[in-house]
RNA sequence: GUGGACGUAGCUCAGCUGGUAGAGCCCCGGGUUGUGAUCCCGGCCGUCGUGGGUUCGAGUCCCAUCGUCCACCCCA
């Protein structure tokens, strides 16, 4: 094993086997998003690295310990983006898009992060991103949550997720919040366990946090930070929560949401899930109404969020919503070298003539045995016969392969036109 | 980065307290000189993750290393 060639861990293939739920993903999300105004922008997979350090955060775990930096040729750092929103709200800035311009952008993409891969979690994976930039809010914070509830529900996934909110106030309301908070775990720094102490002077917000149990009562006693909203913030989130209850999407307001980059402000959300182990994080994303400006854009709100391809992957597998690929509509089962030249021939006239056909044309050679086992195990409805008996007479066998029926001729020139009635007929049983 | 479990054929796995590898599936061919999904026969496929050590002898024991999985941290 040593001699063969391993893919670099954490990073994988997605086969053939298993590409369907993606698809279906891909597909089902493309058009909901276009349906809700959304446009794809595509961005570069490698930025500067000083825009994650400026956007996420220099004392985030992503920037501190995760990014994929490398010196390139010309002497720059750069980095494989860890997360798709820096790259796309550069694109705005350096293209001259703002000025005021709302735009409903979605994006999809690898990321990479340095991490211990486990289930769930990968070095290289995948997000579908969404922003709507220039939009204050609430009403888009609303919509855009509705846009992932309608995505779950086409999914046939949504009895799995369930939404948790919370506001973050804007970042002055936060840092007094953050104050007392510091107070509050430095009064009580004997109950803190090693990871918390840690916590206490780079993020203090995320001991609340804490899946230690041992942490649970001292939590409890906390300051929450609903309670320290600035009004504006407030009065932002209340509105928000009024339009999720009267589109009917539940919710937890869960003021221990706190999210893991630094440039989010009041709205954050999370859809997590039960049935994916320890990574039960499937979408999220939050308000980031200052990192604009903070990278040198003119000021503008926004909202964005991204989803984990893997995990939603996962997800529709696990609970078994997964299309079945469709399998091929006609198999060309071929013997002799002008049979196989005329079956050539005869694939590209039957294409022709029904361009959503769905014809495998035998390749590579076989005997019959062989070619009617691969005919048979590619789902095909029809064989359609042509050695060199039928080219004599200038016709195509055709054998129904999903039920008991007999074996007809068709002349070749007549094929194109009798396909759709070939197979329908074969279907029908008839 | 920390911890635990596990690495035998392409896949799923068997291999008792050490005696120098096996099954099923897949793939290919034959039985049916041109007919699949059933059946029968045969073939292909392994330096037992890698490197050391103990031993007359290691897939089995020891050490190291790499990898996978799961969890912590954190996150999609």
């Amino acid at each position: 094993m040593t001699a063969s060639p391993q893919p670099i861990r954490g990073m994988n293939d997605v086969l053939p086997e298993a590409i369907a739920p993606w698809q279906h993903l891909e597909a089902t999300a493309r058009e909901l998003l276009g349906a809700y105004g959304y446009e794809e922008i595509r961005v570069p997979v490698v930025e500067h690295t000083e825009l994650f350090e400026r956007s996420i955060g220099e004392h985030t775990d992503i920037v501190e310990k995760e990014m994929y930096t490398f010196t390139d040729l010309g002497g720059d750092s750069l980095t494989l983006r860890p997360e798709a929103t820096a790259g796309i709200v550069r694109a705005m800035i350096s293209n001259g898009l703002l000025r005021g311009a709302r735009h409903k952008l979605w994006c999809t993409g690898p990321m990479f992060r340095h991490e211990k891969p486990q289930k769930g979690r990968y070095r290289q994976f995948h997000q579908i991103d969404v922003e709507a930039i220039g939009f204050a809010g609430p009403d888009v914070d609303a919509e855009l949550i509705a846009l992932t509830a309608r995505l779950w529900r086409q999914l046939g996934i949504d009895h799995s997720v369930r939404l948790q909110l919370n506001s973050l106030g804007t970042p002055e309301a936060r840092r007094g919040y953050r104050e007392q908070l510091v107070s509050y775990f430095r009064a009580h720094e004997v109950r803190l366990d090693a990871d918390s102490r840690r916590r206490l002077e780079g993020n203090p917000l995320r001991i609340l946090d804490s899946k230690n149990p041992d942490m649970q009562s001292l939590v409890a006693g906390a300051p929450v930070l609903t309670d320290h909203l600035d009004a504006a913030s407030r009065v932002h989130f209340e509105r928000l929560r009024a339009t999720l209850d009267a589109f009917g999407v539940p919710y937890t307001v869960n003021p221990r949401l706190v999210r893991g980059l630094d440039y989010y402000s009041r709205t954050v959300f999370e859809w997590v899930t039960d049935a994916l182990g320890a990574q039960d994080a499937v979408c999220s994303g939050g308000r980031y109404d200052g990192l604009i400006g903070q990278l040198g854009g003119e000021p503008t709100p926004a909202i964005g969020f991204a989803m984990g391809v893997e995990r939603v992957v996962a997800l529709m597998a696990q609970l078994g919503e997964v299309p079945a690929p469709a399998p091929s509509d006609a198999y060309l089962v071929v013997q002799g070298e002008a049979a196989e030249r005329a079956a050539l021939v005869l694939a590209e006239r039957l294409r022709d003539a029904q361009p959503a056909l769905r014809v495998v044309v035998n390749l590579g050679g076989g005997n019959f045995k062989a070619q009617f086992r691969r005919a048979n195990r590619s789902g095909a409805t029809l064989a359609l016969i042509l050695g060199e008996a039928e080219l004599r007479r200038g016709a195509v066998a055709v054998k129904p392969l999903r039920r008991e029926a007999e074996q007809t001729d068709c002349p070749i020139d007549a094929l194109p036109h009798r396909i759709d009635a070939l197979l329908a007929a074969a279907r029908r049983g008839d």
